[in-house]
DNA sequence: ACCTGAACACCGTTCAAGT
DNA sequence: ACCTGAACACCGTTCAAGT
């Protein structure tokens, strides 16, 4: 009949949980006090805040990535697989990109998996700033592909469990934006076309043909000029502690 | 001494505003009832909601992107134009790219853009579901690429005007996410480095070396492989209707 | 040490009532 | 037609009080 004892690692999960569910606006203090018989407030005693609890629930997702043995592939196969195993967690894990967005993530899974990629580079033969440069292009294009996918996640959402008002609002919007897509040659071209090869059919495709592209460009670059040192850059998204250093 | 008249124009530049200045969670209703004089529930007269209100100003901040003349200039600096100038503006609107994580944006002047960036990856000699590929390839790079660039931007906006309260934690979170760095022998190496060659002191840099790989992926792509005919493809991130097929 | 309940300062949104 | 004010159902967070 009781409730589980509370502890920092239960509200994780159960914030994840609920993240994984309902998306970033369906998490919130009293909804996750709901879910574990405790009051809201209740949580203020392992987590110092609603935005703490969102770096945890971030961090924690992050060690799911699983990292590649250097010792054992070439950089590219590496590279590829990190990409992929990000893309994986944040394809089941939509609310991610959006917090990511919202304010900085950090943690010890998260800094292991940025090590890792500049090793990645370093090994492809990239040197100074330009093992940032190469793992932030990769690491953005990655995170930036989560971006359509996040948000027409929320919008699926929005739509199957909407409280009937809502839902034909969004509905509404629907109609709206296509009419406007109608106006454009491409977009109603698309439109018109059979939907069963878009992109809601081959999501993967459309992931593969981009990181392949943009590997082969890092790829071309390396061969083409073996590169001069210089001093290292520090990635904004790989590190968000450089945010710190222009402040007054 | 008294306001200017309300109407949606008013609204949205108001509305604008209130988010370059203070980002997403800057915006509220009652704030911008406040900044117009006004209820705030006086709003709801021009505008359905606040999130429609969010795409409308997506929208208009969209309409700041010049697109280049297909005519006039080959593909690729076409395609550079374009993610140069997109790039410019999530920079100059950081909150865009948290909206756009959030909730579906669309109208006239999104969809013209769309509609031009498709033109440019037709142009360059995609057929097919590839052009949506190439194309959302290159948009997906840009807007990650601002993901970064939007979280330190908050981090630096709760840093700026915190509530002491509210300001000694975002610094007690710089210090733990410093620790944990610490512990990776990459990330020490640049936490150690000079910080002046860093990501903050040439942000171009690091966005154009990106974008000359990506832009280099794809033109390698063309080259090795006349591309054979097939259906197109909807991507996700250029067109959200394709969110509504999967639905029960 | 751990948890609750009341309270405070906020939200978005609806709707009757005013002009 | 346009706007206000009160009200409702939510938020995150603090803090005294309980066990």
């Amino acid at each position: 009949m009781s409730r589980d004892d509370l502890s920092k690692e239960i509200i994780i999960q159960a914030a994840i949980e609920l993240l994984d569910a309902e998306g970033l606006e369906g998490l919130s203090m009293r909804r996750l006090g709901d879910r574990l018989d405790a009051a809201a407030t209740a949580m203020y005693w392992y987590v110092t805040s609603k935005s703490h609890l969102l770096i945890l629930a971030s961090n924690e997702v992050w060690g799911e990535v699983v990292l590649p043995d250097l010792d054992r592939v070439d950089w590219r196969t590496a590279a590829a697989d990190m990409a992929g195993g990000l893309h994986r967690m944040v394809s089941q894990h939509p609310w991610l990109v959006t917090a990511f967005a919202s304010q900085p993530v950090y943690g010890e899974n998260k800094a292991r998996h940025d090590d890792r990629i500049l090793a990645v580079y370093e090994k492809a033969g990239f040197v100074g700033a330009e093992v940032d440069d190469a793992a932030t292009t990769v690491f953005m294009f990655v995170l930036g592909h989560a971006l359509g996918g996040s948000t027409s996640d929320s919008l699926n959402r929005q739509l199957s469990r909407g409280s009937g008002n809502s839902q034909s609002r969004v509905q509404q919007s629907l109609e709206e934006a296509k009419e406007v897509a109608l106006r454009f040659p491409r977009l109603r071209e698309r439109l018109e076309g059979a939907t069963e090869t878009g992109y809601g059919s081959a999501p993967g495709r459309s992931f593969e043909f981009g990181l392949r592209a943009v590997l082969d460009g890092l790829e071309h670059r390396i061969r083409t000029r073996p590169l001069p040192p210089s001093n290292h850059a520090v990635p904004v998204a790989l590190n968000t502690l450089q945010a710190c250093t222009p402040c007054p």
